[in-house]
RNA sequence: GCGCCCGUAGCUCAAUGGAUAGAGCAUCCGGUUUCUACCCGGACGGUUGGGGGUUCGAGUCCCUCCGGGCGCACCA
């Protein structure tokens, strides 16, 4: 018994209800929440429905509950309909019924808690997007984990999904990393406005080893050769520490090619079409103020100078123009003021920007160690590197710990306490429960013990497999509820953009298991013989492991067998 | 000055307008004769920054005040 087909009974029920004059007909159905309560004495099951349709139909919350429970009563694998509380209706369901679900998941495999509700819809991630004229920091690092994450988690809902990172390399910027390693290769102080971390040195003695002559060069090609051969390193560098952190983009955009391509003019064209651009003192501008941005931008300036929106302009029509339906920019909180900025550039290209566009701002990210904060700059050289982070704690423990919280709220990482792998850091909790049921299933392996086949050792007489009223525990049915919920989790997740909510759901999971664990025994004792339970306990732990690893997967996490 | 985000237990953080606001850590007390104790159980801990409003119901939505962070360019 799944969720779905319960909310559908519930559905049903209004219907019959209405149809039979017991109840008003409500159009349009306002949204009825149907879930599992988090207070485990108001049943498997609850909802809100009679007192979201109560005020609606002139008839007291408890009222219109009773007469949705008592049409809700005899559905197969409902065992009892309850009114509590001010007229939630609170369902429990058969031991049988929900213990199928075992079977299920099993039978589903890595496709459980996929599903279609964003079928069809291309999507690009955009985030991380840093400058390459450095290594990858820790705001970098969270934008890897969390953006990756939400990929993986909008595809499990169904959609086509591009992962793509955007090349700032054009501008001011690449211009001072240029000429910061042509400073520190022939010997001079590195400018004011450049950069000056430890890396900047490296770099710039494998460019003059790696490019004979260049020393030889005039001062301004020296500057240029610098800075692109900077920027190749730079890039592969920051390209290869990614693979290593499991984070795999499908594109990476380079911002010159933006202007090289002829996209800049398109972008362009099609805002002039809709109407949203004009001139003023030299300039051009984009209205932007019709949808909510509190000025007008410069797109042009009197110079002639293409501005940064510009390019901004131009990348997104051209998302748009490579077939994908939402642009979700994952930008870090010192990027706040371009949401409404971007979302008008949306609207002034004919698109709703509630729906093509959607601009997460995440919070940044603090690190304390030895009990004080640790500064992270870009520009100087003692910050923080997703390489450093990986190197204490492992990808694993990185990832998770990032991913763990939503992106919008400010985290603090201890490292000492991520490195001292305590349970401060829940990914060993959940892994430990994937490695605990690895155990058990290879445990009932080596006892002869064929869980799926319903056969034991020899001299056991074989059983129907899987008899799922024997999960009737309290703890065994708690699991089971859970395991449930995972595929509205992720659904929710992809919904919400929100990849932190399947760690949150692993480590309830992880708890519901280890007590499952904690109070029922899965396979028979030295001299104690083969019992029934013990094929649908393996049955339960076998799904169990199935959710643990699915969800794990859609964090770029591993599952390890043992640990 | 204008705007955005945040304020939840001693600490780090959850909670899609639902029922008694939850976890982990920390502190204290317990639990394993056999599947991985990286586990389980219990205790302690709160005026969800303050005040007002909306409604059957508010940590969540609206107003206001306080406190913290960030942003305001014909910069990139």
């Amino acid at each position: 018994m799944e969720i779905g087909q319960l909310r559908e009974a519930l559905v049903a029920a209004l219907a019959a209800a209405v149809a039979a004059g017991e109840l008003t007909a409500v159009e349009p159905l306002p949204t009825i929440d149907f879930e599992r309560p988090r207070n485990r004495d108001h049943g498997d099951y609850a909802s809100n429905i009679a007192l979201v349709l109560a005020k609606r139909v002139g008839r007291s919350p408890r009222d219109v509950a009773e007469v949705i429970a008592a049409r809700l009563r005899g559905t197969p694998g409902v065992e009892a309909v309850d009114i509590a509380g001010p007229g939630f209706l609170n369902l429990t369901l058969a031991a049988s019924a929900q213990g199928e679900l075992a079977r299920t998941i099993v039978a589903a495999g890595t496709q459980y808690g996929y599903s279609k509700t964003l079928a069809g819809v291309r999507i690009n991630v955009e985030f991380i997007s840093a400058n390459p004229t450095g290594p990858l920091h820790l705001g970098h690092t969270r934008w890897a984990a969390v953006g990756d994450a939400m990929a993986r988690v909008l595809a499990a809902a169904g959609a086509e999904v591009a992962r793509e990172f955007y090349i700032n390399d054009r501008g001011v910027q690449l211009d001072r990393f240029g000429a910061s390693l042509e400073a520190v290769a022939t010997g001079k102080a590195v400018p004011e406005d450049g950069y000056h971390g430890s890396y900047i040195v490296d770099l710039a003695a494998r460019i003059v080893a790696e490019h004979p002559g260049i020393l030889e060069l005039s001062q301004a090609d020296r500057m240029v050769a610098f800075r692109e051969a900077g920027y190749v390193l730079q890039l592969a560098q920051q390209r290869q520490v990614l693979e290593t952190f499991h984070t795999h983009f499908d594109v990476w955009y380079s911002e010159r090619t933006l202007h090289s391509s002829g996209a800049v003019e398109r972008g362009m064209q099609r805002l002039r079409e809709h109407g949203h651009v004009f001139e003023l003192e030299g300039a051009v501008w984009l209205r932007t103020t019709d949808f909510d941005d509190d000025k007008d931008r410069v797109l042009i300036k009197s110079d002639g100078e293409l501005t940064y929106f510009a390019s901004d302009i131009a990348y997104y029509v051209d998302k748009r123009d490579r077939g994908f339906d939402i642009c979700i920019y994952l930008l870090g909180a010192d990027h706040h003021g371009y949401v409404n900025r971007l979302r008008a550039v949306a609207a002034c290209a004919g698109d709703d920007p509630n729906y093509a566009i959607d601009v997460v701002i995440g919070q940044l990210v603090k690190m304390m160690k030895g009990g004080e904060e640790v500064r992270l700059s870009k520009r100087a050289g003692n910050m923080i590197t997703l390489e450093d982070l990986v190197n204490e704690v492992g990808v694993d423990a990185a990832r998770y710990s990032l991913i763990r919280y939503p992106a919008t709220s400010p985290l603090v990482l201890d490292l000492d306490l991520l490195v001292q792998r305590t349970n401060e850091n829940p990914v060993y909790y959940v892994q430990y429960a994937h490695a605990r049921i690895s155990s058990v299933l290879r445990n009932a392996s080596e006892l002869g013990i064929d869980w799926v086949a319903g056969s034991g050792p020899a001299g056991q007489i074989a059983m129907d497999g899987f008899d799922a009223a024997l999960l009737d525990h309290e703890r065994e049915k708690a699991l089971l509820g859970t395991l449930g919920e995972f595929p509205r989790i992720v659904a929710s997740a992809a919904e919400l953009r929100e990849p932190h909510r399947v760690a949150r759901y692993l480590e309830e999971l992880a708890t519901a298991y280890h007590k499952f664990y904690d109070s029922c025994r899965v396979l028979p004792r030295g001299d104690e013989s083969l019992e029934p339970v013990s094929f649908a306990r393996l049955w339960l732990c076998a799904a169990t492991r199935q959710v643990i690893a699915n969800g794990l997967d859609l964090l770029g996490v591993s599952a390890p067998e043992r640990m």
